[in-house]
RNA sequence: GCUCUCAUAGCUCAAUGGAUAGAGCACGGGCCUUCUAAGCCUGGGAUCUAGGUUCGACUCCUAGUGGGAGCACCA
């Protein structure tokens, strides 16, 4: 990555130059303006401060030290403005990296570092809602891009399948469906059941419970059978788990969402005695009000076991995190869950680290903000959802309008209209997620979720087959790019081409970003950007009907760059790049 | 009541403490005989309030206002 490097470059020379300044805190950033140059840092301004020494003259200090270093990466360092030193890449150098990304090399770092994600995670016996979407593509993007920069990545999907609410669905099915059948009945009974039946009578019992609570009890007394082993209890919960996962594996399918690992909560059923005695013997737990509490200095407690014995999410996710840490030992253990859990996993964490289970092992929970209704808010128990289905159906529909209307080179088959409108609706879908920083709501709008104009997947996916059809047409075969095209020095081409140059070499540094800030909204912008910038390149100069055949060459060579970044960094956020559109 | 989180243009979002706060949508005006107009150009518009820290604050701290979430037998 070219940021390491310059970064490694600065702390030297801020070192000789300020012998008494912490290197650690060498800060870099990319000036707003490209004629500030491609690296910038601020330290000088910062030192003066302290030192009460004239910002200026240490600014000429480091960028003395810094020319000396002789790096073929940097062009020349020159002070700017108060006192920062800006940093201009060596045009040259510049080109290698871009070769290297037209051919798809990024020069990624073998970390070997391992990596576990938890993420998707929906309730069985519920039918995909759109609320599962952020926790599903925001966990499948920063597994993609970890995976991208080298990290050695394990996804589990951790489905909701234990727990009272699974209480509410074994009690309806029963009263509903099976009160009164021969046991031989049974089985047929429950393989006409759908995921959508299942769905209504948990919305159901929730309406009812209302104005009769006494239900509640009746659905905690099923998950006790559950839980003890009964064996009708057992028979219904496995028929939906198995209905749900088909259901399941069909809108993964359809989103292009692949989770290596299901260990659901009913997992760790098994698992959790030993936890819940282990915190016992370490003395970490203590009975309260019939309860089996764990306390915190700054939380309020968590409950490991209830009153009438059963267990809670809590004992299930630390079950989970000591077979996690002990089974595949990882350096992180990230949870891509909702928001709303914060304090849960603040617990959880907090939990394991008493224990001893997490000295080794960095732990983090991403939480996302949820979809929310201009009208109000989403809310499974009352029914109120929209199903990822119909909004994938929608969007696909209004893609295909589109692709219909293209003025693509040749005409679509009836076949490739689908395939394309696929790929530009889910991918409109899920970009209109990805593109929102993970903390905030997203308020769901169809228009706004369907939009395929402006800052959206598929203005990028666009700007992929422009690029595309440029290359094709210039009958180019893929990485035969000839040196010769690299003749032409930033300054010596448009503003408009510069600015491209000057973009493209931050694509590794800005998955680097996105993953360490957890925040696919990162990369997202930054393709946006490039594509952005792409189009205005695009309607400014011609690249088949070049003046010269040496810009001729030089136009495609980026052209190629641009196509290959766009690609690999739409893939990144899972969204698919048609070749036309 | 306590804790966490968010507050930027009419709307939806950006901006590791840095140089003139960027986009998209919507609205007004333009650009297809030329590589795909799902595009490009152009115009108006914004940091919740009050203090503080800093050479420098949308960003950090304190208080307030407003939205969201959580706070033991739901997950």
């Amino acid at each position: 990555m070219v940021r390491q490097e310059i970064l490694r470059l600065v702390r030297k020379a801020a070192e000789r130059a300020f012998p008494s300044f912490d290197p650690e805190k060498v800060s870099l950033e990319h000036p707003e303006d490209i004629a500030h140059g491609d690296y910038a840092t601020g330290i000088a301004l910062a030192l003066a401060s302290q030192t009460k020494e004239n910002p200026g003259g240490l600014a000429q200090a480091l960028a003395a030290e810094l020319e000396k270093e002789q790096s073929p990466l940097i062009e020349k360092a020159e002070v700017a403005g108060p006192g920062f030193v800006n940093i201009f890449l060596n045009p040259e150098a510049l080109y290698r990296i871009l070769l290297d990304f037209s051919q798809g090399v990024y020069g990624q770092s073998k970390k070997q570092k391992r990596v576990i994600i938890e993420y998707s995670s929906p309730n069985i016996a519920k039918r995909f809602g759109i609320g599962h979407l952020r926790s599903t593509i925001i966990g499948d993007a920063l597994y993609r891009m970890q995976e991208f920069l080298g990290y050695e990545t394990i996804g589990i999907n951790h489905l909701g399948d234990w727990g009272t609410p699974h209480g509410i669905v074994l009690y309806q099915v029963q009263k509903h469906f099976l009160t009164g059948k021969e046991e031989q009945e049974v089985d047929s009974i429950l393989s006409q059941l759908t995921v959508g039946q299942l769905e209504d009578l948990y919305v159901r019992f929730n309406t009812e419970a209302e104005s009769n609570p006494e239900l509640k009890e009746q659905a905690k007394a099923w998950f006790k059978k559950l839980e003890q082993g009964d064996k009708r209890a057992r028979h219904i919960w496995e028929y939906a788990r198995k209905v749900s996962s088909q259901e399941f594996e069909r809108i993964y399918a359809r989103l292009g969402v692949h989770i290596e690992h299901v260990l659901g909560e009913s997992f760790y059923e098994d698992k959790m005695k030993d936890v819940v005695e282990k915190f016992k013997k370490k003395g970490l737990a203590r009975k309260s009000e019939g309860a089996l509490i764990v306390e915190f200095e700054h939380m309020p407690p968590a409950m490991l076991l209830k009153s009438d014995g059963t267990t809670t999410y809590f004992t299930r996710d630390l079950a989970a995190m000591n077979y996690r840490i002990n089974t595949w030992k990882p350096h992180k253990l990230i949870i891509e869950t909702g928001m709303e859990q914060n304090l849960h996993f603040r617990q959880v964490f907090e939990a394991s680290r008493q224990i001893g289970w997490a000295e080794n092992v960095e732990l983090a929970h991403v939480g996302h903000g949820m979809y929310r209704l201009a009208e109000g808010k989403f809310s499974t128990r009352k029914g109120r959802t929209i199903h990822l289905e119909e909004v994938l159906n929608e969007a696909e529909e209004r893609a295909r309008l589109l692709v219909a209307t293209s003025e693509s080179e040749a005409e679509f088959t009836e076949q490739e209209q689908k395939e394309i409108a696929a790929m530009v609706g889910v991918g409109g879908v899920k970009y209109n997620d990805l593109m929102h920083n993970p903390q905030g709501d997203v308020l769901f709008d169809w228009d706004r979720v369907l939009n395929l104009k402006g800052n959206s997947g598929p203005y990028i996916q666009y700007a992929y087959a422009r690029s595309r059809s440029i290359l094709r047409q210039a009958e180019l075969k893929e990485g035969s790019l000839p040196e010769a095209s690299l003749k032409l020095a930033p300054g010596k081409v448009s503003p408009e081409e510069e600015r491209i140059l000057r973009l493209l070499y931050r694509f590794p540094e800005v998955v680097q970003d996105a993953v360490d800030s957890y925040a696919p909204n990162m990369l997202c912008e930054f393709l946006f950007d490039l594509a952005q910038k792409y189009n205005v390149f695009y309607n400014t100069h011609r690249v088949l009907e070049a003046a010269t055949k040496e810009q001729k060459e030089f136009r495609l060579f980026m052209t190629a760059s641009v196509a290959r970044v766009l690609k690999d960094g739409l893939a990144l956020l899972g969204i698919q790049s048609p070749e036309r559109m």
